[in-house]
RNA sequence: GGCCCGAUGGCGGAGUGGUUACGCAGAGGACUGCAAAUCCUUGCACGCCGGUUCGAUUCCGGCUCGGGCCUCCA
């Protein structure tokens, strides 16, 4: 039984899905205009062993797991005005790097990854069906969501419309009827990505967008909506909106599910504040991707998570560890405790704890595959798959100065090796040697 | 200002109304020519003030501090 934090509810509930054989799980994903950072990755990390966990407990075939790509946007617009280059080129590069960076922690390839600029037909098809039933408008080349048309409008993040007028810091445009309307189409002038529409040429709004591509992909209520805890206001409480009155008030969504963030010192990882570190930079560094996601799932992942080189180099302890007990087992059984522990509302550090408990190998191995950790060999860990030329001759030098008792060779050995990033152990077999 | 969340040992981090994980780092020991790895041992905590209770780190209230959202944002 999974059990799993609802922030609509905020409290666990029992996860019971609609239909065990086509669970459906839809997680904001990436917008395509810049390197992706950490506190970007959580999410992907964290939604990843979700996944696994639902398809451990409910079959491999059992879940459908889309996760977006926001491929048109304001900021890859201007990126590409920046480079001057098409948007497509812009996208297809940070898409291809999301893919790529994500792949090193472990994150596998969603169900289904849809892009928004092919899916403008279902947005267009939604917006319509809002103008039509009088919850949205159209003003000066702009279609807008009624937010008063809505009366559950706030149920997710439980804020009601005058104290979100009272907070409001929006500049309000002189075209919405309400200060709370937000955009569903706005017009792209001559020269700027868009599509012709009922309301002329122009774009989708960001929102929009994951109600149109869940409804198309998954239907009117999915299982599980992911995604970080900035996004419950205002993306996934528009969504709501959206959703709920195309579809006559059927939820969006069962379980809502909000990761915390990834924290700079004392602040949220974030390209604005300008603090981020990218998992491209730490694996240039040396760091395997292996060890960046451990550090992700050190923290349960509605806490938030400072991130320091003392956390990466921990993770990077743990998993020399683990590699040396694992060694070359094939997988086995799954430990109980550890399933035990995921299922409580993804409680990986419990996981975590109770993994470095086992002694049994081939448990380890399964069990460590269920938080995506032990994927390679312990030959692929410690030394990078590769053979290091030459290495073995000063291993066999050394032995022999060792056996002449002629230490002070035998040190200089392992020393000059040592520099090199090669660390020598001398066991009860022989000498083996491993990249530090 | 409004809404929300958190405060656990040097660090990371679970959990619990009463014997409080686990890891990293540290210390001591075994092993080693010396190391490394491994094994054993070990010190260290529950923000402050009240309340409830036989008993609170755990429940309630207040306070302080920190963070998040209210604008693009994982």
């Amino acid at each position: 039984m999974i059990r799993l934090y609802d922030t609509m509810a905020r409290q666990k509930r029992e996860f019971v899905p609609q239909d065990p054989n086509r669970i459906t799980m839809y997680v904001c994903g990436p917008t395509v205009y810049g390197r992706a950072h950490i506190g970007n990755a959580r999410p992907a990390v964290v939604f990843d062993t979700l996944a696994r966990l639902i398809r451990h407990e409910f079959g491999e075939d059992s879940l459908v797991y889309a996760r977006n790509v926001t491929d048109v946007d304001d900021k890859i617009i201007a990126a590409a005005e920046a480079d001057g280059v098409d948007p497509s080129v812009i996208t297809e590069r940070y898409e291809r790097h999301y893919v790529d960076d994500m792949g090193a922690l472990g994150v596998a390839r969603p169900t289904i990854a849809p892009h928004a600029t092919q899916e403008i037909g279902p947005m267009v098809a939604m917006i319509e069906r809002l103008v039509a039933s009088g919850h949205a408008y159209e003003a000066e080349c702009h279609v807008l969501f009624s937010v008063p048309s809505d009366p559950g409008y706030g149920v997710l993040s439980k804020r009601d419309r005058e104290q979100m007028i009272a907070g409001a810091r929006v500049e309000v445009a002189p075209y919405k009827r309400d200060p709370a309307d937000f955009v569903l189409w706005k017009p792209s002038p001559e020269g700027v990505i868009g599509w012709d529409s009922p309301w002329g040429r122009g774009r989708p709004g960001w929102h929009v967008e994951c109600s149109a591509m869940i409804e198309h992909h998954l239907g009117e209520t999915i299982d599980i909506h992911g995604g970080g805890l900035d996004l419950i206001f205002p993306h996934h409480e528009n969504e709501i909106a959206q959703s709920r009155c195309v579809h006559g008030g059927a939820p969006l969504a069962r379980f809502w599910v909000h990761n915390g963030f990834v924290d700079m010192g004392a602040e949220k990882m974030s390209k604005s504040l300008g603090n981020i570190v990218t998992p491209a930079e730490l694996l240039a560094e040396g760091y395997k991707g292996e060890t960046l996601r451990l550090a992700l799932l050190s923290a349960h992942y509605r806490s938030p998570l400072p991130w320091t080189e003392a956390l990466v180099a921990q993770s990077k302890a743990v998993l020399d560890r683990l590699y040396r007990t694992a060694a070359e087992a094939e997988p086995g059984e799954i430990d109980s405790e550890v399933v035990e522990a995921l299922a409580d509302d993804l409680n990986t550090p419990a996981a975590l704890a109770r993994l470095q408990a086992i002694e049994e190998r081939s448990t380890l191995k399964a069990s460590a595959a269920l938080l995506g950790l032990l994927s390679m060999s312990a030959d692929q860990w410690f030394r990078g798959g590769a053979d290091e030329v030459g290495i073995e001759e000063k291993i066999a030098d050394r032995a022999a100065a060792k056996q002449a008792r002629d230490f002070a060779t035998a040190d200089r050995i392992r020393d000059e090796l040592k520099a090199e990033g090669i660390v020598l152990e001398d066991g009860p077999g022989g000498t083996t040697w491993r990249r530090a």
